[in-house]
DNA sequence: ATGCCGACAGGATGTCGA
């Protein structure tokens, strides 16, 4: 089972670019951020027209998270539990079958956090913990678990092009870092670093300031899998070129691949 | 030291992203 991440930075204005990687990877599930728009906007009938079945959490304007799934999603839970008050929609999970058993696969879009010392990044730390409370819930069910997304953390220093460009920032806080091993911590293994040491390898490059040209990336879409499915992983592969294309995303898709 | 680019809502330009 081919199973993708993709911030596509809205699924209306990426929607050609997203069919076109759609049709050359042919994934089996994709797990989409920023889709930017409700679920009565989403663009389903296109995905369908191309075998998928849709589960989505869309807001207005901002936001928003979606699974797409060649056999129908089962179980979706459009939220993560504790918090009652936050209305973003940065979580979506499904039960999605496979030829040999099933696979919970969760869509995260962890917040941005920026800057430091605000309540914008008290809410990341937050929205994190709260994510890890919930991975460790799941994990105990001791089954094949995929939570893959935007983390919105740049995990350590060989994942960005300057460190140094990047001490203020809030995905390489020490904080937002210690938040994200600490759910990596609970015994999910990241699905790119178990098959790849490369450095420079980035899945997001800004649109400002030549970043893409000049290679200067961050890895922040991440793959986890939890000891079942780590078990069960044969390639996982970040899709550079994609951010090349047309009229691009600021992320690239990542692409990982289960014996499921 | 700041903006760079791009999308959104709305109908100008401010907000947000990372």
């Amino acid at each position: 089972m081919k199973i993708a991440t993709w911030n596509v930075n809205s699924v209306k204005a990426r929607l050609d670019t997203v069919l076109a990687w759609l049709k050359e990877a042919s994934p089996d599930v994709v797990c989409l951020q920023e889709i930017k728009t409700t679920d009565e906007g989403f663009p389903a009938d296109a995905f369908e027209s191309l075998g998928y079945n849709c589960a989505v959490h869309g807001q207005k304007s901002y936001n928003g998270v979606a699974i797409l799934s060649r056999r129908p999603p089962e179980d979706v839970v459009r939220r993560l539990p504790g918090a009652d008050g936050d209305d973003h929609a940065r979580y979506i999970e499904a039960v999605i079958p496979g030829d040999s058993g099933v696979v919970r696969v969760a869509s995260i879009y962890a917040p941005n956090g920026n800057p430091p010392g605000t309540e914008r990044f008290s809410y990341k730390l937050d929205w994190l913990e709260r994510l890890s409370r919930h991975a460790g819930r799941m994990l105990a069910f001791e089954e094949n678990l995929v939570l893959t997304g935007d983390y919105n953390v740049i995990p350590a220093p060989e994942d960005c092009f300057d460190p140094n460009a990047w001490l203020g920032d809030a995905l390489f806080q020490p904080e937002s870092r210690a938040a994200f091993r600490r759910i990596t911590n609970l015994g999910l293994t990241d699905a790119f670093r178990a098959c790849h040491a490369e450095p420079r390898s980035y899945t997001f490059w800004d649109y400002q300031a030549g970043a893409w040209v000049k290679d200067h990336g961050i890895r922040i879409d991440h793959v986890l899998l939890s000891p079942q499915a780590a078990d069960r992983l044969i390639s996982c592969s970040i899709q550079r070129k994609v951010r090349g294309w047309e009229k691009p995303s600021d992320h690239v898709p990542v692409l990982c691949e289960l014996v499921i």
